[in-house]
RNA sequence: GGUCGCGUGGCCGAGUGGCUAGGCAGAGGUCUGCAAAACCUCUUACGGUGGUUCGAAUCCACUCGCGACCUCCA
């Protein structure tokens, strides 16, 4: 608990001591959904990844402030698509207003997250609430000198920006490199150089979601309004902006660049990436239609799929990957998942359950305590190495034998001592529940029921009615539950 | 083509110079009316070749394979 939280910087390309700006403030950004499509696995890793970070750091008693935003601004489907974007292109296929898109799969979302148990973000802005603070910011990197106007658009000036500061300091690359990778096929823009990156897009005719600004009525470039909103609610500098590997570049360069322009700080102090989640050991994306989306994969109904898995099952099998890894999603993994998920949680009935008044008056020589406070501290360097709940995980599985060998009677409750169990029991509940935000699936308001049909169960038991309580078990089995008779008592968990 | 990353047992996945996580699946055992769960035991891996070292999955070189970014994406 005591040694200090490190955490991989993208930036430098390390692990850093985590040093907050201003103590115990600390502000995060995550660079949330575009919102023309339903939320997908993708969503959830970074989503899951940056509510660990959340959580872990409010439970280090900072106040902490997320932010994460919604874009509901279309932008460009490419380029070079004059007036189309992506989420006027989805309100065409579907015959709504682009707003009501918006809101659809912002409305999905939101639902999606909840799901996965995901603490509400303190700030959620939208990206067309903000128009005025993109176009201040657009302002001041004009005044700059670092971007230019041509014809109703705003483009920034990679070039020039590049004498004074590094362009490509995040992603790792030299802008000539990135210049000659450029094909091509990129026809001419109306940009001076194919580096340069959009502000503010004339709008034509034909475009939809458009605004006033000095240049004319268009619309903000995909960059600007994480940079603006994450500097209004969180400061010209500030702690943790993150989001999926996919966004360093060009979006977390360019937000990057855009600071240093306008704001002249680097954003934030630390940038974290989660990696991508594969699916046949290629990565889902959007333009290669592969991906899976939440929904379809709490119904079953995607083809991949082989029945449906809940949101807890989701978060327990992402967490058992490191978030820097990238983490192959199967079948195979995903009942694992599940069996384990499973397992984690019925230990922590159990430990409401076990009987603590044996623990009270005991003495013990001390041996099966070590073990336990060497797991609870391993979960704690866990954590605080870069956020492992990979072995966070591990570690629980070790205190959760303990759990089950008491309950089971092959530990005795003589080998511990209260302290220890005290310390079992906080660590558990506190990874388990808190930290890694593990939560029951299932509805608890069947559980005094359960309780009845438990008691007739034991009647029978006890006058050794077999046939009866076999159908109890077979009826319970179909809406999964499961009746297990243990030595010292009959339980039920879930299946 | 440029930049970067990865290859761990049947599967998934930590680790990153010696003490060789964990989960799932499989086998055997204990328990049980039968089960299930749980517990115990077992299967002992690091793409290939060479090198550094007392010692390498972990460092270096080469090599093979896979992937990502450079274009919308979490």
């Amino acid at each position: 608990m005591q040694q200090p939280l490190c955490i991989y910087n993208s930036l430098t390309r390390q692990k850093e001591l985590f040093k907050p700006l201003r103590p115990p403030f600390v502000g995060i950004y995550l660079c949330g959904p575009t919102v023309y499509g339903k939320a997908h696995l993708g969503h959830a890793r970074a989503a899951i990844t940056f509510d660990i970070l959340f959580r872990y750091l409010q439970h280090l008693d900072y106040k902490v402030r997320y932010v994460r935003n919604i874009t509901d601004v279309g932008h460009l489907e490419r380029d070079l698509d004059e007036g189309k974007d992506k989420i006027a292109q989805q309100a065409k296929l579907e015959e709504v207003s682009p707003m009501e898109v918006a809101q659809r799969y912002t409305n999905n979302y939101r639902k999606n997250m909840e799901q996965l148990n995901l603490l509400p973000p303190s700030i959620e802005p939208c990206a067309s609430g903000h128009i005025p603070e993109q176009i201040t910011m657009i302002e001041k990197i004009i005044q700059n000198g670092l971007a230019y106007i041509i014809d109703g658009s705003v483009y920034f000036d990679v070039a020039k920006y590049n004498q004074m500061h590094h362009y490509g300091k995040l992603s790792g690359r030299m802008i000539e490199a990135t210049r000659s990778g450029m094909r091509s096929l990129v026809k001419q823009t109306d940009k001076r150089d194919p580096v340069d990156f959009a502000l503010w897009k004339k709008a034509t005719p034909m475009h939809i979601m458009r605004w006033a600004s000095p240049w004319g009525e268009g619309f903000p470039g995909w960059h600007i309004e994480c940079s603006a909103m994450s500097a209004k609610y969180l400061g010209n500098q500030f702690d943790i902006h993150g989001g999926g590997m996919d966004l360093r570049f060009p979006h977390h360069e360019c937000e990057i660049a855009q600071a240093q322009a306008s704001l002249n700080t680097d954003l934030a102090t630390y940038w974290i990436h989660n990696n991508l989640v594969t699916i046949n050991g290629v990565k889902m994306g959007k333009s290669l239609g592969n991906f899976i989306t939440l929904d379809e994969l709490f119904t079953g109904s995607h083809s991949a799929i082989d029945q449906p898995y809940s949101p807890m099952v989701l978060r327990f099998f992402m967490l058992q990957a490191h978030y820097r890894s990238t983490l192959s999603i199967t079948v195979e993994g995903l009942q694992a998942a599940y069996q384990g998920y499973r397992r984690l949680m019925n230990g922590w009935y159990l430990l409401t359950q076990l009987d603590q008044e044996a623990v009270e008056n005991t003495h013990t020589n001390g041996r099966l305590d070590e073990a336990i406070y060497a797991d609870c501290a391993a979960c704690y360097s866990a954590i605080n190495d870069d956020f492992n709940t990979a072995k966070v995980l591990a570690n629980l599985f070790n205190l959760l034998k303990k759990i089950n060998g008491w309950h089971n009677g092959t530990l005795s409750y003589a080998a511990i001592s209260k302290a220890a169990w005290n310390a079992l029991r906080k660590t558990y509940t506190t990874f388990l529940i808190d930290l890694l935000g593990f939560k029951e699936d299932h509805n608890s308001s069947i559980h005094p029921m359960l309780e009845i049909v438990l008691m007739t169960y034991q009647k029978a038991k006890s006058a050794k009615q077999y046939n009866q309580i076999d159908f109890i078990r077979t009826t319970l089995h179909k809406i999964g539950i499961a009746i297990k008779d243990h030595p010292n008592g009959i339980r039920w968990e879930y299946q």
